[in-house]
DNA sequence: CCTATCCATAACTTAGCGTTATGCTTCTTT
DNA sequence: AAAGAAGCATAACGCTAAGTTATGGATAGG
């Protein structure tokens, strides 16, 4: 009993007579006689009464024409739902997004959402070292991290460039440098964010890496705090470049080995394994979007 | 995508590996392969990561698998029923069955359920010509009828053989004759049971058919007022053998053209519509039922 | 480094399914 | 009443679709 032998009962109780529906199916009446005969040994009854000028279902025949009529219909509903999410129109995603992620994230998803209702994204906020193993237990499908975050086994996308910026009066020794190395912080009186902005972690991390020891004077601070306490000549503000710094205090870049300190946000996935097509197109709006945050 | 198909995407899940999925298909691992990949371009998206240990199922091929278990087990399941109501063992059974049907039939039918308590049993009360019409557009698969009701086209099983019986009193002049032909009924005072028995109507058809004038005293009536009045003399009752006759009174057999009044109680059913396999088991029960009844 | 595992590809074979041709039965039409 | 039409079954044939064996390539593990 496969779905062709169901699609023939429908299409003789629908039809009336074997050649009808025959014609409907696009075969020959034998190909279909002998189908239904077939079924008929299987099932072990007949399915049709074979009157002089029609095919009656016979109880049984409709009873299996109700069941093809259902199975039939799930079957076509499974197949456009398939092809749906294999295109990247329906499906679900399971998403870890940074908390403090930039706006142009948050702008992304709800355009991504308007053009895809019907996929469903499930956001989560993990910090990057959660986020990761969420990835390779596969508990998520796509995750924004700090690239240097970065493992291998992960294909990322860059979404954004930081540069970290030190905020402080116009008095202050650091503000007429254009650039100021890490280790020209080391017992600074430091004002830093909390450990969810990116910045803090990669900031410690560098410093740590460079040898330099860091003092922070405030640690698990909002961005406002830290801007305020700036203009009150408390310590250096420690902020991502993304911070609108306010006319009264100067941003000075934090420069490593020459370069400017820069860290990358990236959106990250398993490298082995299939994303959700929806995914896949999730990633070029939030590239796109990233992009054009940047730009404008 | 065929029910192979589906099959194949979940044994691939199941399994883990294509190989071991092969195994338990009972397929050659290529043909799985392929199956797959077919499944695959249909679907436009990949079903499962080809790893090197093992096979994962991307998101689409966990979509694929959760709707085709559904659907297996739909299939299942119809295949199953059809089955059961092709043997018999369910199914629907709508009988027409006359009022006054002799209690070997209850109890026939009562012994069918619980030997087939799937099998859900449908009854109407119809008279004959309403049940044939009924039987005719397939309102009802069974109907019980007097013989004299059957028609061409209509197959049918005797139940019962009635004979009419005459109630009346030993003082009475019948009371010492071996049986009485219906011309003698005639202008006599009878006492006749509601038109629902068989009895009455089938004696009625008879004086007609015969040219005798019938005067019944009392009409409509139940068979306890038939033989109540006819103990005190008010008239000569007619009723079916089956009602038992009590001390009191004589029962005589209704003669006509020599043979005894007999009439047939028959179940029967289109001649060229295949009947549920239930209803054929139904008859046999009851035919049996009815046959040990006359012997009991 | 070699082996074992696992999937893909290729070439071949077969079985099932579809097709055409034809016969039988029954109802309709003249 | 006879011929025609409609509808399903049967038979013979052909071909497509699916299965099989053999083999190669990639990767992890001993």
């Amino acid at each position: 009993m496969d779905l062709e032998d169901l699609a023939a009962v429908q299409a003789v109780v629908h039809q009336g007579t074997f050649s009808a529906a025959a014609v409907s199916l696009k075969v020959a009446q034998p190909a279909l006689s002998r189908r239904i005969q077939r079924l008929e040994r299987e099932l072990g009854g007949l399915l049709f009464d074979r009157l002089p000028r029609h095919a009656a279902p016979t109880p049984l025949g409709d009873a299996v024409a109700s069941a093809a009529a259902a199975i039939l219909n799930e079957v076509e509903s499974a197949r456009a739902d398939a092809m749906a999410i294999a295109r990247g129109a329906a499906g679900r995603i399971r998403m870890s997004s940074l908390a403090g992620g930039i706006p142009a994230l948050a702008r992304g998803l709800s355009l991504f959402q308007q053009r895809h209702p019907e996929v469903v994204v499930e956001l989560r906020a993990l910090d990057a070292d959660a986020a990761v193993l969420a990835l390779r237990e596969r508990r998520v499908d796509l995750a924004t991290l700090p690239g240097s975050a970065l493992e291998p086994g992960l294909r990322s996308r860059k979404l954004a460039r930081w540069r970290v910026v030190l905020a402080v009066r116009p008095d202050h020794p650091f503000a007429s440098r254009r650039a100021v190395p890490i280790s020209a912080l080391e017992d600074q009186p430091l004002l830093m964010l909390a450990p969810e902005f990116m910045v803090s972690r990669h900031v410690m991390d560098l410093a740590e890496r460079t040898g330099v020891r860091l003092q922070p004077r405030l640690r698990d601070a909002s961005p406002e705090a830290v801007l305020s306490l700036a203009r009150r000549a408390w310590g250096i503000g420690v902020l991502p470049d993304s911070v609108r710094i306010p006319a009264e205090l100067v941003s000075v870049p934090l420069a490593r080995a020459g370069a400017s300190a820069e860290f990358d946000y990236v959106i990250a996935w398993l490298a082995d394994r299939t994303l959700p097509a929806a995914a896949g197109v999730l990633v070029q709006t939030l590239v796109k979007e990233t992009a054009a945050f940047r730009a404008g």
